[in-house]
DNA sequence: TTATCTGCAAACATTTTGCAGCGAG
DNA sequence: CTCGCTGCAAAATGTTTGCAGATAA
């Protein structure tokens, strides 16, 4: 547990969108810490690693990622234009995909879903 | 219509797993075609775009490219290890994420859903 | 003290772009 | 002939890594 580790950790607190590494980076900068980039990337990797926060991968290619609320697997709808994600329970999609693998032989499958589109608020804009 | 454009067509025709922008390349130069990395970007976008290609984004970052069979919008089950693809009916999940997205009021919206595993003959090895 | 973490800058990998020249129509 | 396509190399992007110094335990 360092500063820079803990200073991630706030701004994933006070943040509730989805995030780039370097968007986030960007924040703390903004609040006044020193950090490196490499070092939010670090943290980031190791704090997906540990399940603390979720990461998606955005259409055009960037990771973001939020801390997340539910400890167990799940999947977003995350808006494309603010990052607001609302957390999906996904029970079906999971039932769904292990029976299509097990049809077709396939073991150690993993899967992505993630929905994307534009949240109310930036609809009305 | 030029050479390039209908090199890409008959790579894409010769293979039926999922290749790279780079590994297409490579194929193309080892059939002795002599086309540049950047024309083969640039005919995969364009194919993607009229709907000719399937285009989905591996797990670690790249884009993967095949001739798609179905025109219609559909899924696929990927081998992580040597790209061999399933394609996918996916309606009910398409239905999934149709309800979902209007039930929280997004609009515009686009989904990701892709599986990947180890097929039957790399899970053999 | 010691193993780990950090910052910086350079390295990387993939994809995109500027521009001069080639080629299809 | 003319406009679009191509090739090359350079640039852009997002992310990772090597290494020396700082830091937590």
């Amino acid at each position: 547990m360092t500063t820079q580790r803990r200073a991630v950790a706030e701004v994933l607190a006070s943040v509730s969108d989805f995030q780039s590494a370097q968007q986030l980076h960007e924040l703390l900068r903004a609040r006044g810490q020193r950090i490196g980039l490499a070092t939010v990337y670090r943290t980031l990797a190791s704090m997906a690693e540990l399940g603390e926060v979720d990461a998606i991968r955005a259409p055009d290619g960037e990771t973001r990622y939020r801390r997340c609320e539910l400890r167990v697997h799940h999947h977003h709808l995350v808006c494309r234009s603010c990052g607001a994600a609302v957390e999906l329970d996904a029970r079906a999609v999971e039932k769904w995909a292990t029976a299509l693998a097990a049809q077709h032989a396939y073991t150690d499958v993993e899967h992505t879903v993630e929905l994307f589109g534009l949240c109310p608020a930036c609809s009305a804009r």
